[in-house]
DNA sequence: CGAATCTCCTGGAGGC
DNA sequence: TGCCTCCAGGAGATTC
């Protein structure tokens, strides 16, 4: 389940590609969460791949005439392979690179997106209304207190949309939640900024730890042999219902919140 | 407008 | 061993 930490990952693992031009396009299965361009098999071969950036779980690859945008989705992984590799049954999209070299798409559940954004369109309606970025100075205390200054819904439900902020999935809403000692159903609006303070802290290290050990993982995440790699991180509350609190060794609870399963501790998480 | 619910999809786990 | 049911989850679309 990519989080921001494994999608930042991944573009850094498809770094070696840049400067490279495309020989080939291959779609295999274009009903992804929506259709792949049919046109990119036309329209990519021969150009540069320029840039690699991210937005939110966005990668935009950036092209000589536009924009190639990325969703890995829940279940979606980019590997890099020497062209010959043959695909397998949930490989959906190939861009084969001068160099033989394949970035290609599995996503068993295609949840995932391949979109493109023509230079001549400035932004795209996917982006626009996106909130800050977590790891980046607009995400603070004061930003966060004044975006829940009206709202009632629970934190957890808060922190995870991502017009608020982006990249806080279901694992880490969890996490950032116990380490900054806030119960997760706490009306949003009721955070003092004081706990707004605390909260966005612990967002970007729980974040910037993920991020760390997607690091050291990089080579599994890109390798032929099926392994995906994600990161072995231990956690705090997220899937360890009944099991003893790190903390205080009190049982961790799971609750529904929002349809979604969340973890955490009635002792160390306060409303 | 905010908030809650629905929806896409498949693999894996658990029950019988 | 096989079939059934349930669950996981990002985030836009839909409904209230």
């Amino acid at each position: 389940m990519p989080e921001l930490p494994e999608v930042e990952t991944t573009r850094r693992g498809l770094l070696p590609l840049l400067g490279k031009a495309v020989k080939s396009v291959t779609i295999r299965h274009a009903t992804l969460r929506w259709p792949i361009p049919k046109f990119l098999p036309e329209t990519l071969p021969s150009q540069t791949l320029r840039g690699l950036s991210r937005r939110a779980k966005y990668i935009l690859c950036e092209f000589d005439s536009g924009t190639l945008l990325l969703h890995l989705g829940m279940s979606g992984r980019i590997q890099l392979l020497d062209c010959n590799y043959p695909p397998e049954k949930h490989d959906h999209f190939d861009i084969e690179f001068a160099d033989n070299q394949v970035l290609r798409l599995r996503d068993p559940r295609r949840f995932g997106a391949v979109l493109w954004i023509d230079n001549k369109e400035n932004n795209h309606t996917l982006l626009n209304s996106l909130g800050p970025e977590p790891l980046e100075d607009g995400f603070n205390a004061k930003y966060l207190h004044k975006a829940l200054s009206n709202k009632t819904l629970a934190i957890k439900n808060a922190i995870m949309d991502g017009h608020l902020v982006v990249g806080v999935g279901n694992i880490y809403a969890s996490e950032s939640l116990f380490r900054a000692r806030i119960h997760p159903e706490t009306a949003a609006k009721q955070l003092t900024v004081k706990r707004c303070e605390k909260l966005v802290l612990e967002i970007k290290s729980t974040l910037h730890d993920a991020l760390a050990a997607g690091g050291s993982s990089l080579r599994d995440f890109f390798g032929t042999d099926g392994n995906p790699g994600y990161f072995q991180q231990e956690y705090f509350v997220y899937g360890r219902t009944d099991k003893p609190c790190k903390v205080c060794a009190k049982p961790i609870k799971c609750i529904r919140l929002g349809q979604r399963s969340t973890f955490f501790c009635e002792h160390c998480q306060k409303q």
